[in-house]
DNA sequence: ACTGGTTTCTACAACGTTGTAACCAACGTT
DNA sequence: AACGTTGGTTACAACGTTGTAGAAACCAGT
């Protein structure tokens, strides 16, 4: 059922390279002599074999995005814009879920189905320069935190400026108790960290001290832990007046928990994400949020990756960074 | 930087296909030829060329998911659930989004990649019967409603049992003018035209009429579809004291409808889903919903394709029918 | 030593494609 | 008339792997 190259050829009466030119665009087949093969393809309904192609060409036009789990809306979202851009580009994107899992992560980093990616956007948790530098050059592009000036080309997005802004905007609104939660002490915790950072540098800017008691880690960042570090946090007495969850599904787990403390929000606690989730802007209340510009991101990502594929193979990192916005809505509104 | 079972071969001294065999596992390698060639190509690091492979095998040993959104949460879910199961098999899986377009549904399913994938497992929206008859034998499971029994495989849930379930079950909470989101004319809505159903059976068992004024519909199933419909019910004045939303991102965006408009749920509207998605468990108020086992039909889908792909490769077709139960949560309570 | 059977290994061809080089024909230029 | 140039086409080899067939070595049991 499946035809080759060959059995086109048989039919249009030329030679297998023909069809092949005629397949490729190749510039310089007479038109009778084109329309003759393609008459024949779509006669027989042929399919360029893409394991053949690939083998010749040493390239498979399919590139990995890898991401740690695919139900957290971000990287739902971040990956339909990135197969928007490589399709751009003419290419498939293979999505991968690591889990976020440091051996999982060494393999789709080492190259997957192994020769079958042409390259690599990988959303590391866990990985660490080390690892890096142990592979071979499968060309990659690493989204989220440098993973401390790695040999790979990275887009990021200012986590201490923006965690800084947003809870500046916490202050803004004369809150005074502002809690973190998502803070992570483990080695995957580097977003963690940066956002703690931007968070302690707004508390100092405003001459607000810096309470090791406000600040609640979240093993992983789901609704689940963040409901959980909610709950804890309000069982400890520490009273927050506003909270600042380091992603958005922290967030809507933490909006849940004050719904059941029966506290309201943003009257008794005001609450702040990060990422800009779909959910966020219909949960009651609506999510106020650090937007990142996932659009940019993945297209970005894409376009190094693209430069890694055509030019500059050796060039030295790049590391750019995607632009972001504060997204206010009711849950920590625009005026107190 | 990359070796070719050649190298590893001169390295071992032995022949090209030892080295293959022992990549193989073929039983009857000698124990220390094995170990050699292990330790060749340990020290290569060499790993297989896939393309190669594949081309020689006629197999690729990778699976595509094609689903229409990827951040529509249900679909992400039920993604995680076939990449698990289809890695208990061996198989890489490709996930691909369609965006529910019927022509980009028709080039998945005529498949992606061409010779890329092995089989395919595919949520239609907007496939017809001659779509698939169309095709060439590329294995293939569908997921959700059948296409009017084409010529594939299927994974379904019991949509019209569920409805009328859920239905029943908010006429046993004492509503008496019960809405449903969802609706749609199009052809790609043979999901909302079960459920549908359904809802109808449902008003039919408990005597409550049936009344076109309470049925709104959805052109596509998001969160601000959801709050659209449920905003121009209620400003059309048939006063609902409950909704059964078609799926549960059109739930939650009827609940905010609900809260903008200062209705309380459950009390003064009882809101019910469909899909049983994350979001769901931690909404404000939690979301009653029907749960189809993801995880099982993730695993019948996987496991349908291994069959197509091994043994019964022209059996008839089959249709499998996943177990759902009902979720019950605050939005629509156990009891009233 | 001879048989028949198994284990262990190898040479070769083939999977379907494309890059290379080479060919012929037609053309315009000297 | 000889020349190079370009357009259009083709034969051939190669990409890295594995199935096939078979050779060589080994192992009993006579």
């Amino acid at each position: 059922m499946r035809h080759r190259l060959k059995d086109v050829a048989e039919r249009a009466g030329v030679s297998v390279k023909t069809v092949s030119n005629v397949v490729n665009g190749y510039q310089h087949v007479r038109p009778d002599t084109r329309a003759r093969v393609e008459r024949a393809i779509a006669e027989l309904n042929y399919r360029p074999n893409l394991s053949a192609r690939s083998l010749r060409k040493g390239r498979t036009g399919i590139i990995a995005l890898a991401v740690p789990e695919l139900d957290i809306p971000y990287f739902a979202e971040l990956a339909r814009h990135v197969v928007t851009a490589a399709a751009e580009h003419g290419w498939t994107v293979l999505i991968d879920q690591t889990g976020g899992g440091h051996e999982q992560e060494r393999r789709a980093a080492s190259g997957i189905g192994d020769h079958l990616i042409d390259g690599l956007i990988l959303s590391p948790l866990a990985l660490t320069a080390d690892d890096l530098a142990s592979l071979d050059g499968l060309p990659m592009v690493l989204l989220g935190e440098r993973v401390d000036h790695g040999p790979a080309d990275h887009v990021v997005v200012d986590n201490v400026a923006a965690a800084r802004e947003i809870t500046a905007h916490l202050v803004g609104l004369g809150r005074r108790r502002i809690a973190a939660i998502g803070f992570q002490r483990t080695p995957e915790g580097a977003s963690a960290r940066l956002r703690l950072a931007g968070y302690a540098a707004a508390l100092a800017d405003a001459g607000l001290g810096y309470d090791e008691r406000l600040v609640a880690s979240a093993t992983a960042w789901h609704r689940a832990d963040g409901a959980a570090a909610m709950r804890a946090l309000l069982d400890s007495g520490v009273r927050p007046d506003a909270v600042f969850c380091f992603n958005d599904t922290l967030a809507l787990g933490a909006l849940r928990a004050l719904h059941e403390a029966g506290l309201r929000v943003p009257e008794d606690v005001a609450v702040a994400g990060f990422d800009d989730i779909e959910d966020g802007r219909f949960s009651i209340p609506t999510l106020t949020t650090v937007a990142p510009d996932k659009e940019r991101i993945g297209r970005l990502a894409v376009e190094l990756l693209a430069g890694r594929l055509t030019a500059d193979r050796d060039a030295p990192p790049r590391e750019l960074v995607a632009p972001h916005r504060l997204a206010l809505r009711e849950s920590a509104p625009d005026h107190p």
